[in-house]
DNA sequence: TTTAACACGACTGAATCAGTATGCTTGTTA
DNA sequence: TAACAAGCATACTGATTCAGTCGTGTTAAA
């Protein structure tokens, strides 16, 4: 399961990206429209900006705006950003490898042989859709190997 | 991430399932084996008796047994069984349906267009793969649709 | 009848989730 | 230039989940 939270930014990103290209939003403006709580909003925006997905202008008439191309944002990168790694082992993650702890010999390891055809899968989806796929209505749907 | 539960759970009923037809073993051999806690072990094998996979004797010389055929036990199930829906999204489960909620009119929620590739890609390697297709070496690799 | 096994509920400490609350700082405009 | 409206940032919270541990049963074979 992904998280609210996760929902919440993607969701937001997907108004910015439709609201038009620079153009500002505001954060209750959002909120309003997608029906997110206002200040977790606030919090998931800022993680956003600090990572150079958006970015904002204070005061009156301020707001935020989508700094990069909705071709360019992949699903994965969002959720990598606010859930964390996608891969359901630690000893599969990309961006954040860890050793297993409990089995002794990693590549001789069942469960991992099993779980990185997973991971692949994912990523394979998650890291080639972006919200620009999404906006114009149909989600392509490649066959992919597995 | 899937669970250190499910992993443990995953790996004791390898251990039953290669350990041979019928044959019994005790909770601490197999805690002993696969190096995983005694007493968490004994809650994970619980799960599984009242679940139907394995059954156990009690008093001096009793155990464990996996009770059904390891080709009839696919990944996906042990996996519901200990941590719930596989889906990524709770409106996108098959074994625990909920209402996403926050999204109006489900069938034109656009992320969930996107999760279902996911959801069903998971399940088609999960729900496919058993224990037996780990035990006998190579874990088949075949190209799946999503 | 002892002993070595499983059975089962209660408890725990740490972490994560999903937000709230409160008080800044900054820029526009009256 | 002062007030107001916007974002910035940290701290807190209540509920739940994770990953176990503890203690006390109950059962059956030797």
């Amino acid at each position: 399961m992904i998280s609210q939270k996760s929902k919440y930014a993607l969701r937001a990103l997907l108004a910015l990206a439709a609201h038009g290209d620079g153009r500002t939003m505001l954060i209750s403006e959002i909120a309003l429209q997608e029906v997110i709580p206002r200040k977790f909003l606030e919090q998931i925006l800022l993680d956003l900006k600090r990572a150079g997905l958006v970015a904002s202008r204070r005061g009156k008439a301020g707001g935020y705006l989508l700094l990069r191309r909705p071709e360019t944002v992949t699903f994965g990168e969002v959720l990598r950003l606010i859930d964390g790694p996608l891969a359901p082992l630690p000893c599969l993650s990309k961006m954040a490898y860890r050793r297993c702890g409990d089995c002794a010999n990693e590549n001789a390891c069942k469960l991992r042989k099993v779980f990185a055809r997973v991971a692949d899968a994912t990523r394979g989806i998650l890291d080639t859709t972006t919200l620009a796929d999404v906006l114009t209505g149909g989600v392509k749907s490649l066959p992919v190997e597995i």
